[in-house]
DNA sequence: CGCGCTTTTGACCAAAATCAAGCACTGTGG
DNA sequence: CCACAGTGCTTGATTTTGGTCAAAAGCGCG
């Protein structure tokens, strides 16, 4: 939103605000005044259920909107955390809801927006149901490192990777353990290094054929 | 949306047409210039790995959009097929967008509509994540049943009910063998009957205690 | 140095997959 | 009216993948 019309969204900003890293920024069962776009860092959007298991839902980069649920759905079905500090765009839902109504050229934008989250919610859904855990750790690595690349975050095949195994274990519907089983091989094949906040693409092709040959198609 | 604003619709209605079962109905890859609304019967909206694997992303009942991706995502990244023979609605692809520009009301209708999918799609992960085959067979049944209740398509607790044990596995990320013995542990215990195309829920209590007193908000 | 947090490793376990056989229903043709 | 073909369902034996539990090892940081 922010990168696809920043002179309007400019306009529309009330403030930015930063945030420590590990802060829940918006909770579940709210009702938002307030929208946000993640300027910088990274945040992850989850859901628990009653008996302390928690799915994430998705990781959020620079660019994404932080609770798009939060302009049609109320009261808001999932939370989002901080992963790193960030920095995050503060818009005022009604004005956004207005400038949408008013601005001819807003529906199709944000229709297509829509539309875009929930083809990668597919991708998700395919994932979750089909793929085995090398698959799927393989294909959250490429994923997240196309998405950064698209938006030019992205220098070498070196990236700066904030999220905890057991981010992953919970994004993936696996356990933080098998996580670690899961990269160990990643790392033995030699298709990735990582180091404490830090991840690098060593040899992508080989990645690729890991995550079943099957890349998501870009959808940016 | 055929439900939601009938009167400009049927205005918008091109045709109306019937397909058999286990058609076709649109094709991933192709770019449809016409697309469906669900007027009666049942249909999965689903892709395929290379390599066989099917993943069914929902189930579509009537009311429904087929392929709401067609509006804005070209080329359209999964298919539909038809479980039933249903009756589809025709629309033309540019005859909506027009309408959607040109009616005030319909941007909030249709990104309404595009946030009930993405949220449809997060519950989808969250069961395929988190759940036991037990919890996602239970709450797979009463999704299908609370949405033709809100839709006024049921009217005891006793369903038409045309999905094969293979449909329900490759929905919830299971073998139609281990659909097969989940299913027996729900008749086992009193929760639902099951006839050739028919499912009847006995005890609704029971099924949402074994779908794990996770209730799907009604979204509807 | 030592305290948290995270990751790794190992031994063991469980849920679901796989393989394979047999059964039941339905619809068709003789 | 029955044989039988096709499809889908059930059941059993066995294997696999990933989960659980627990301990130990790394690592960043005050």
């Amino acid at each position: 939103l922010v990168d696809a019309s920043p002179a309007k969204f400019t306009a529309l900003r009330r403030e930015v605000v930063t945030v420590p890293a590990r802060r829940i920024v918006v909770r579940a069962g709210e009702t938002p005044t307030k929208l946000y776009s993640l300027y910088n860092g990274w945040c992850f959007r989850f859901v628990l259920l009653p008996d302390g298991r928690r799915q994430i839902l998705s990781i959020l980069l620079p660019g994404d909107l932080l609770a798009t649920q939060a302009m049609y759905v109320n009261p808001l079905r999932y939370s989002v955390q901080s992963l790193t500090e960030v920095t995050l765009c503060v818009f005022d839902r009604e004005d956004l809801l207005t400038a949408l109504r008013n601005d001819p050229q807003m529906p199709d934008r944000m229709s297509a927006r829509f539309a875009r989250e929930a083809a990668e919610a597919d991708e998700r859904v395919l994932g979750l149901g089909q793929l085995t855990a090398i698959e799927r750790v393989a294909r959250l690595i490429l994923r997240l490192t196309n998405k950064l690349k698209l938006r030019g975050l992205l220098r070498d095949e070196n990236v700066e990777f904030p999220l905890r195994q057991e981010h992953i274990a919970d994004a993936l519907g696996l356990t933080a353990v098998h996580v670690s089983r899961t990269l160990s091989m990643l790392k033995e094949d030699g298709a990735i290094v990582m180091g404490r906040n830090a991840l690098t693409i060593t040899d992508r092709d080989r990645l690729v054929e890991l995550a079943g040959n099957y890349q998501a198609a870009a959808l940016n």
